[in-house]
DNA sequence: AGAGATTCATAACGCAGGTTATAGACGAGA
DNA sequence: TCTCGTCTATAACCTGCGTTATGAATCTCT
């Protein structure tokens, strides 16, 4: 799991040739890495923005703490991720973030992203690719809030995870590690803890979802998918040809 | 209603001098305005991705069709926005779009904005600036969806549309027109209309929203505001100077 | 190894909001 | 002016999910 960083590599430069400039500038990105224990604040909502972060151990999320007293999870961050595009452009945060477990994570700077956008136009790109594909991302979970039940939603946050997970290699016999309480995946779906129990009982039940406290495993991925009809495109899609010739 | 050709300019432009140049590449967007009709869907979802459009009078609203025979408006567009941004990168709509009422748009080509982006480093970052806004609207959505009740959903819709009308011009006496059906009110807010209906008539009782047909008056904008805890930070927000500096 | 804190499963109960139904108000077109 | 279709208001009823509670299992710290 420690070669990850070269997965930011895969997800931004998938699309058009990087040149050995443009790997030395994604490489830069991650030469400090620190530890980041369980429960650690990165930083906090309306928070100055200074920094953003490659994922490189661990996982993430970020969120914003309302005025009733509960929270919305906003994405959960795996590795591989970038954290903190969400704010750029902003002089302060829209939301925390916070690390879900222990993990390594690299801290870069505002202005070293600017330098990298300003040398490769392939680069700026991607990582504008980066943030649309975010912005899909959030897009299907708003509409599984709007629209879908509790059991959809929790089998469309699954799968999606399933997905990305299997993308970075962190899939095993359809089964993976799943650092979230239960309580957590509740203020994602936008779900109390009690009701998130009851759904994983019934999908249980339905023998579509496994699971022993952190480990989870799907025993029919495909099943999963055509109960919440999952559109992978956001995930997935290629970019447009349009978008090749901007390179 | 017709000089809004300028509102582009003006929420792109706002945080960084423009210069001729850049004006006469925003101007030059607008060159092809057309009527459109209440109904007239611009694009499907899946469809090519080949045009945006600028709204030059009207509202308009993009979409997702689900498997389970509803709908989800994911955003309204009012006039001086851009539409189609969502899928920048993408070869496919990630989303359809329809007008709501008769209007006037202004269709250009993916061609031309990557023009413009590689001509104005300014209004790269401008149109940076307007996507991630987008996603900062988006998360608000969200937020509300997760974990709000409906009466402050809606609360939080009308004083939404409230503010983004009175940036252009649109608000008079703390009035102003809004052509949405309660259904598509509804299928933005992840309710029901008639529960849409219900809580119009409780926001009307208490004094708050008073509504006739298309016609609507928030007597006092700040009692709304309070109960929402209106964050207006991801619409009136300036850019980083970091931002700034990379004009 | 023991104590306290977290997490989880399940049950009981209540309510916000979905669904269906009905009737009035309004708008478009003949 | 009449008709038909769309939109809205309100009522009656039902259910999915929130809330609260309890006990068991697991983790953490010493």
């Amino acid at each position: 799991m420690t070669l990850l960083d070269s997965i930011v590599m895969q997800g931004l430069g998938r699309h058009g040739a990087l040149t050995a400039e443009d790997k030395t500038l994604l490489l830069d990105l991650e030469l400090n890495p620190r530890r980041a224990a369980a429960g650690e604040v990165l930083w906090q909502e309306s928070a100055d923005v200074d920094l953003f972060c490659v994922v490189k151990e661990g996982w993430a999320y970020s969120y914003r703490n309302l005025g009733n007293g509960s929270m919305q999870i906003l994405k959960v961050y795996l590795p591989g991720d970038i954290i903190g595009m969400r704010d750029f452009g902003f002089a302060r945060r829209l939301a925390g973030v916070a690390m879900i477990n222990d993990g390594v994570i690299s801290p870069f700077t505002h202005q070293q992203l600017f330098e990298l956008i300003g040398r490769s136009p392939a680069l700026a790109a991607g990582i504008i690719a980066t943030v649309v594909r975010q912005q899909a991302m959030l897009t299907e979970r708003l509409v599984y809030l709007g629209r879908y039940a509790a059991h959809e939603r929790l089998a469309h946050f699954l799968y999606e995870l399933y997905l990305r997970l299997k993308r970075i290699g962190a899939v095993a016999e359809n089964g993976f590690l799943m650092p979230l309480s239960q309580e957590q995946i509740g203020d994602a779906l936008g779900l109390s803890a009690v009701h998130v129990s009851r759904t994983f009982s019934m999908l249980r039940d339905e023998g579509l979802v496994v699971r022993d406290r952190q480990h989870v495993v799907l025993p029919d991925p495909q099943a999963l998918a055509r109960l919440v009809e999952f559109n992978d495109t956001y995930i997935d899609e290629t970019l447009s040809s349009a978008f090749h010739g901007f390179h």
